[in-house]
DNA sequence: GTCAAATTTTTTGTATACAAGATGGAAATT
DNA sequence: AATTTCCATCTTGTATACAAAAAATTTGAC
């Protein structure tokens, strides 16, 4: 037999059953279906799912893992909605990472890179200007994910990667807010300039900043969550 | 302001049977006896640990998720001991995310918490004259968690824990060099005085240099990397 | 009628049974 | 002899069966 069939991360591959069901799971509690608190019952998932508890279960551990759900010992489990505060507290740490980034990709970026957060950023202004939010969102999560990469260190980019995504759903509300794309769109260009200029220290002041829930935001941010939690 | 008394950790609550065996799985690959690359078979464990399948299947999974073990879809699961690279970029992402702490402590912490720091300083300088490894690190440790819990993040609190204790056994490997403790707690000296003078920048770069992988330290980490991987 | 103890029911955790994919080697063909 | 194909075996993934712990309900005493 080849010795290159070596199958390295082919996300593609049929996957199995349990993952699959992670992934509606994922997708049912962030979109809101299942409240906060909302048990998550073994045998009615099964049913839902036409599969036995075994593959269920453990796509409940996989999303205990991940802190989407909370699992206590023989009761059951809940899902877990952060609440204000832990919110806040998940935006901060998003904030310091994405300065980490920021701060050690402004002495390792690449030309090609800030080319292509130039790229991102037209983007951007093109689906503002357009009242695109899909596409808006989607050029953004390119251009944070460019900067990401250029931090030059894999875990990191994961790491960030891994918050990002489970911060998604409460970013969208909190952009919803008006006039706030234009000044989130400023801010980009000010971490280019950051960076173009291979300072770090304002790169990483200037994500922070970009990132970190304060002022008009907080409040934005609360209130959609009262909305949402109704 | 006290956070959400959610149950965290109730120290007599007798446990599942998967939660021990990766408790147990964890050591044994965290102190290599299972080297890198090693397959974990289901079955082998089973009979080691006198159980069936299902609970050693929820605890490999759990590990999966830690990052200990790779699990490659219907082939089985295999040790993923980080390699030079990937342990450079954690403890990278591990002095971010110590510096951000302490950036917000600086400003967040109490005078009691500071007076702890300088309790686990003395029992470390103690620890060091003593020649006493094992106390050493365990008043470090203490060191430490003060820090993240007075960045007054739970979150934060949270991720930096997982990554240190992550990095627990190649920390010890680090710190074994000659000459090094003498030094890190001159570093610790200097992050409590910034944070005594609420000075934030001054406790992240403190902190980050202590954490940092950087001159001497890379050798020392490679060359015990390398006599670990025989 | 209220409260409490006991029993029933429900649900989680574990064991075992079964199915499908992967591995390795032998047989067959070139 | 080398390579390919096929088959036996082993391993993982899923289903089902069983055990134990919690929740719910009934029963009984006051």
């Amino acid at each position: 037999m080849r010795a290159e069939n070596r199958c390295v991360y082919v996300s593609g591959m049929d996957r199995k059953r349990a993952d699959l069901i992670a992934d509606e799971l994922e997708g049912l509690i962030l979109e809101g279906t299942y409240k906060d608190g909302a048990r998550l019952d073994e045998v009615q998932l099964a049913e839902r799912f036409e599969v036995s508890r075994t593959p269920v279960r453990e796509a409940l551990q996989r999303l205990s893992q991940s802190g989407l759900v909370e699992q206590i010992p023989r009761r059951g489990v809940f899902v877990r909605q952060p609440g204000p505060v832990e919110l806040l507290e998940m935006f901060e740490v998003m904030a310091e990472l994405e300065a980490a980034s920021a701060r050690l990709a402004a002495s390792r970026i690449s030309d090609q890179a800030l080319s292509d957060l130039h790229v991102a950023n037209s983007r951007c202004d093109e689906a503002v200007a357009a009242q695109d939010a899909d596409g808006y969102y989607l050029e953004n999560e390119r251009f944070h994910a460019i900067l990401y990469r250029q931090s030059g260190n894999g875990f990191l980019e994961q790491e960030c990667l891994r918050l990002y995504r489970r911060l998604q759903p409460f970013r969208r509300m909190q952009l919803r807010a008006r006039g706030r794309l234009p000044q989130s769109m400023a801010e980009h260009k000010a971490i280019v300039t950051a960076l173009e200029k291979g300072d770090g220290e304002a790169a990483a002041v200037a994500i922070r900043g970009h990132v970190a829930v304060q002022g008009e935001k907080f409040h934005h941010l609360m209130a959609s969550l009262k909305h949402a939690a109704e």
